[in-house]
DNA sequence: ATAATTATATACCATACAGTCCATTACGAG
DNA sequence: CTCGTAATGGACTGTATGGTATATAATTAT
């Protein structure tokens, strides 16, 4: 019934999250995402809305495909702590790895943009939230096997967490030295002790 | 001998801290420059060089004027954990009471040009170990006062309050809920101990 | 007052930008 | 095979961008 894409729209919007992603938000031009993505232009267009559109798309992408799947397997590890510790060990190991620094796009994003965008600030606060709340549940998943001590408030030591991980994130841009990102991991877990 | 300028260049380059810190490096342009700064066009370019430069200037002043003397502050209090808390505490107040959540500019500098900008790097890289290393000092004060036990590491203590500290400047953008980031501040705190 | 020097105003430049249009091409249902 | 539909190439638009040039105005040492 009519022409059919030459591209994948799923494999385009991952190169535009991966572009975003290394460059921010401002510093990506149309014409940079159409080389990138391999997709003329108007296509683009027609495919992904404008460049706003297109960046809250590749955000929610990567919140789906990178972010989520960690949270997965934090909250499937048989041990809580374990759990907890191949987060941030999967973390530290990204950045330390990763020689373009590109650290987080979400943090990225709310450093650019929060503020400014409301759209794509509702979306990396929904995240926060999601965050938390799913350390909050391993968290008490870990004291309720005895793996933490019981009686400290679950909800508060996920906040804390949380903000660490941004923490590292943000840290790993400016000095992504594994044994001082490990050095914060160790002590972040001691704290929930 | 020559004509004088007609603006402080001391102010002028406050506003441009102001309005970078608003904005952002990439989505301010030089006439949202001119305009904020009320200097002359050619006069910007021939006083504070191009708009790199002049951005460079902005993180450098900002670190002098806002970061500094807040770690001055710490460092003098009587009492080292008060300090300490002093920190988080005014933190805290700034995030919660700035309706713009304009985060802090050398995080947000971090998020959107460490990697990318080697200058800016370097001079972030800079003041996030001598933050590392203040509060270093101020915890090994405190462990020397009684005020913590003993026998901990203050430096891998103070990469981790350096840590949660960038994180709630991050969490400041999307939600500065007093109480949450105050929850925060308080579990860190405790994990000093 | 004059001359040397620096600041200012304003026009200007080439380029880059986000977004659109249209002619052409390919697909697949009938 | 044909026709309707949608995708594509690529030129195009108006504007915004970072940065400069030039002419004029103000300052002060002499």
């Amino acid at each position: 019934m009519a022409r059919s894409k030459a591209f994948d729209p799923d494999v385009a919007l991952r190169k535009a999250m991966q572009l975003f992603w290394r460059q921010g938000y401002e510093a990506t031009s149309v014409d940079d995402l159409v080389h990138a993505m391999g997709v003329n232009r108007a296509s683009l267009y027609a495919t992904f809305g404008d460049k706003r559109t297109l960046f809250r798309l590749a955000l929610e992408r990567y919140i789906a495909t990178v972010l989520a799947p960690r949270l997965d397997a934090t909250e499937i590890a048989s041990s809580a702590l374990a759990g907890l510790r191949g987060l941030l060990g999967e973390l530290i190991a990204f950045a330390a790895g990763d020689p373009q620094r590109r650290g987080c796009l979400a943090v990225n994003a709310a450093c650019e943009l929060a503020g400014r965008d409301p759209e794509v600030t509702a979306l990396l606060k929904g995240q926060a939230e999601t965050l938390e709340t799913r350390l909050a549940r391993v968290i008490a998943r870990a004291q309720a096997n005895g793996e933490l001590p019981r009686g400290r408030d679950p909800t508060a030591l996920a906040r804390l967490l949380a903000s660490v991980i941004d923490g590292l994130r943000v840290r790993s841009k400016l000095a992504p030295d594994r044994a001082a990102l490990e050095s914060i991991a160790e002590t972040a877990m001691a704290a929930l002790g």
